[in-house]
Formats: structure tokens, C-alpha cells, sequence
RNA sequence: GCCCGGGUGGUGUAGUGGCCCAUCAUAUGACCCUGUCACGGUCGUGACGCGGGUUCAAAUCCCGCCUCGGGCGCCA
């Protein structure tokens, strides 16, 4: 289909041929529109019966909504036409025929809901607010791919199907691998820290990660993008510095790039986060939930933070943050604590208002602590002697972070349901499609 | 893992014991209509998740199963 002009290219005085999707065919007797949907918008192909050959109009007019057309005519200027134009169609084909009862209705004006939408997910990504949305997640993923490299990190894929998980083997989905007992990898976090100490020195990665969890909210899934950050020589809060950026990036490359995607979503007034993420201790924190009083018990030192508490901050302090120097008890084994006080760890959060996006801190990059890390967690370090081996070679001081794919995009589009981020994903009860 | 709430034409819904061979919208079929842009009009088509029970009577109440959504925990 070489000479295919998209519909939005389509200007008075051509003579083209478009191909797309039956919209709607509006038939007023006399004469009948037949709207042409392609990946750029719509255009109208008008009938009038009485001029026209009658088994171009059959056709024309005869065509179930959503089958594939391609029509070839001349486009004329037509102030009464939605888009300012028309075709005067001379050819049309049918080039695949719809059913004409659809599973979900493309044209919107029947809602469907998000499990009959994720079931038929290609006729529901004819939808012009769904389609956006996968338009944004494709921004973000190249404004923070730029962002990384722009921090001089190389992009790396490590192994999705792993030997041993991160911290311990019950959330992991087990698979077979050549008759061997293996796993879904849950996180890149052993791999990447290896990395920190080759001669890549800093380095991201995007790519699935699996978690076994059988949880069912609106902000899970079993598989999800996870875009993860390390450097070596980093502290902290160098990697906060990092984290900040990255997802600024995100924002302003949505900003810049997606007008039309914001606007077909309902925003006017979408813009990037301006100044620093505030950054408050894990103390400071808990003191501020407890302070609202909207949770029936006070949280002490050494709390997890529950979701009630969470919504209750973020909706006080009503952007991005962090919370910084959590209780080492409740932060994982290979983060650092700090030096001057064992019982404060490195690890910090960065929480959207809503739910949190990212953990990250910095690393325990001395052998003797690491080992002794695994053993405080009950693991047994032999089993993770790959990784451990290699901080008796030099491993430098290091940092980094991980952060939900999807959930940036949920959070920053205001969806419901991380679902809606996700092609097809994969939740407690959705294997297929 | 614990705890809630749902499943009614293709799709989205109304209906909480008889007024229901089930409402409305959209879709779909036929016919009418020469400027629609949620086109309009007339007449049709099409559904109570599955199995068992209670009752004179069940979409409605009870039990089991299947299935979907959500809350918590945990996390990204």
C-alpha cells in the first residue's frame, strides 16, 4: 500500500487513497457519510446516491462498522464536513470485514468495562483515550531512556530467568529450567549491582520484573516494567539526585511531546513538577501521619508505613517526595546503613501522593557486612555466591534505585486502574490474552 | 494470605419475592429521510453466570461452584 495517505494528510485538491477503520456509517437517505478512522484521525467519505455509481454506494454505505476500507478519491474542501474536508469517493473496498457485533464498542459511546476492555484489547486500542495513553507510556520511556544517558549511564538487560530471587524464595514464581528448579526473576537488583563493579560503572535498565504476590488492588501486577538505576560512587543522596531527574524527564518529555495525548485525556493544565522533591526522614514522616490523625493508631518507630498513612501525607504534602532514613529493620539486607547510627538505613522512597514509585538507597558494598546480611535474613550466602564473590574484588561504594514503570504512568495520567497502562497484564486472575 | 462487593441481550445498565414471557441506552435487521458530526423517525431482534435448594410463586432468598472488581497486608 505505497501511495496510502494517512487522513490527516488528506488536503483539498488531492486525489488519494486512504485506508483504515469503518467508524460509523451515517446514513441520511439521499445521501450517506461513511467516516474513515486511520492511526492519525478521521475523514468523511460522502455518498450522494443519486450521483454516484450504485455499487459504489451499495458498498459504501453496506460496510459493518470496524471492518477495514480502503477508499480512493478526490478530497474537496467542505466547510460542513467534521474536519473541514471530504473524500468524493471513486473506489472503495472492503479489505476485511467485521462481525457486525462488536465486543466493545471503539466509537465510546457505550462504556465497557476495564476487564471486557483488557479481553478485546485491540478493539479497545481503537479508542482514541487508550491509544494515548500507550503514546504517553512510549514518551516517558524514551524522555527517561534520554534522562540516563544524559547521566552517562549504558543501558543493560540482564536474566529474567534466575537461580535464586532477591530476598528469599516466596514470592518468586518457580519454573523448570532443563530439569532444573529456577524462578522469574523479581528484580534486576543482584545484577546490576555486579554491574557497578565492572567497567560499566553506571548503568540502567528497563524490563520486566515478576512478583508472586497474590494480591489484588488496583496498583499490582505480577508483571511489571521495572526501570532501575545503579552507579558506582554514588551515595544516597546522589541517587535521590538521580531518581529526581529521571522522573522530571518523564514529565517534561510528556509535557513537550503529548499535547494532543493530554488533551484527548481531559488535561489542560498538564505540567512537569517544579522544584526539588521535598525529602522527609522516615521520623518525620511518621510524625506528620500521626499528626493528621486519620489513622485510629498512632505509628511508632519501626512501623511500616500503612496505605491509610501514605494517602494520608501525600495528600498533605501534595507532590512528589521522599522518605529518607528508614528503621534498617524494615529496609532489605543489602542496603547500607548509615555510618554513624546502624540502626538508620540509606534506603529511601520516592512517593507520588498517591502510592509509591520507587525504593532505592545505598548499597552494602563490603563483603564481610553483605555476608552477614544474608545470614541475618535466614539465607544462605552459598546460594548467592555469584553475587557475593564479586565484592572481594573491588567493589566500590554504590547506589541506585528501581522504579515502577507503570505506576509513573498511572500516577502521572491520574488513571484508576494500572491495568490501563499496561497492554496486557498480567494480575491474580489474567494469564491471557 | 485475610476481608468485602458484584455477575441481567454483543456492550453498558434498571429491576432486591407476584406489578417482569424483565427497563433504558447503544448495537443489530428492515423501511423512511440530501449535510450528518452522539443524525433523526417507524417496526423488529436479542439477556437474568452454572448447579442445587426454599416457596403457591425466584433475576430477586439460601447453599455450593465458576467468574469479575475492590479493601488490607506486602510492594514498584
Amino acid at each position: 500500500m505505497e501511495n496510502r495517505t494517512y487522513t490527516a494528510d488528506a488536503e483539498p485538491g488531492d486525489t488519494v487513497t486512504v485506508a483504515g477503520w469503518a467508524h460509523e456509517i451515517r446514513d441520511l437517505g439521499g445521501i450517506a457519510f461513511l467516516i474513515v478512522r486511520d492511526t492519525t484521525g478521521k475523514i468523511q467519505v460522502k455518498f450522494e446516491k443519486d450521483e454516484m455509481d450504485d455499487d459504489l454506494v451499495e458498498t459504501g454505505v453496506n460496510v459493518n462498522r470496524e471492518s477495514v476500507v480502503q477508499v480512493s478519491g478526490a478530497v474537496e474542501e467542505e466547510e460542513r464536513a467534521p474536519t473541514g474536508v471530504e473524500i468524493v469517493p471513486e473506489d472503495v473496498e472492503v479489505v476485511a470485514p467485521a462481525d457486525p457485533e462488536l465486543p466493545l464498542d471503539p466509537s465510546g459511546k457505550v462504556d465497557a468495562d476495564i476487564s471486557t476492555r483488557l479481553d478485546n484489547r485491540t478493539l479497545d486500542l481503537r479508542m482514541e483515550e487508550s491509544k494515548a495513553i500507550f503514546e504517553i507510556r512510549a514518551e516517558v520511556l524514551r524522555a527517561v531512556r534520554e534522562q540516563f544517558r544524559d547521566l552517562n549511564c549504558t543501558e543493560i538487560n540482564t536474566p529474567k530467568i534466575v537461580a535464586t530471587g532477591t530476598e528469599g524464595g516466596t514470592e518468586l514464581f518457580p519454573i523448570t529450567y532443563f530439569g532444573q528448579e529456577a524462578f522469574m526473576n523479581q528484580s534486576p537488583q543482584l545484577f546490576k549491582q555486579l554491574m557497578v563493579g565492572s567497567g560499566l560503572e553506571r548503568v540502567f535498565e528497563i524490563g520486566p520484573i515478576f512478583r508472586a504476590e497474590e494480591h489484588n488492588t488496583p496498583r499490582h501486577l505480577n508483571e511489571a516494567t521495572s526501570i532501575d538505576f545503579e552507579s558506582a560512587f554514588y551515595d544516597h543522596s546522589d541517587a535521590m539526585d538521580a531518581c529526581e531527574a529521571v522522573v522530571r524527564a518523564a514529565y517534561e518529555g510528556v509535557a513537550e511531546n503529548c499535547q494532543e495525548q493530554l488533551e484527548t485525556l481531559g488535561y489542560e493544565d498538564f505540567e512537569a513538577p517544579s522544584g526539588d522533591f521535598p525529602r522527609l526522614t522516615y521520623e518525620e514522616a511518621i510524625e506528620r501521619i500521626n499528626a493528621t490523625g486519620e489513622l485510629d493508631e498512632q505509628l511508632v518507630w519501626g512501623d511500616d508505613l500503612p496505605t491509610e498513612g501514605e494517602h494520608a501525607l501525600g495528600e498533605e504534602v501534595g507532590e512528589h517526595y521522599f522518605i529518607t532514613d528508614w528503621p534498617s529493620e524494615i529496609k532489605p539486607f543489602y542496603i547500607k546503613d548509615h555510618d554513624d547510627d546502624e540502626t538508620l538505613s540509606t534506603g529511601f522512597d520516592l512517593m507520588h501522593p498517591s502510592m509509591e514509585l520507587v525504593s532505592g538507597g545505598q548499597r552494602e558494598h563490603r563483603y564481610d557486612h553483605l555476608v552477614a546480611g544474608f545470614e541475618q535474613q535466614g539465607l544462605d550466602p552459598d546460594a548467592f555466591e555469584y553475587y557475593t564473590k564479586m565484592f572481594k574484588y573491588g567493589m566500590p561504594p554504590h547506589a541506585g534505585w528501581g522504579l515502577g514503570g507503570e505506576r509513573l504512568v498511572m500516577t502521572m495520567l491520574g488513571l484508576d486502574n494500572i491495568r490501563e497502562a499496561v497492554l496486557f497484564p498480567r494480575d491474580r486472575q489474567r494469564l491471557s490474552p
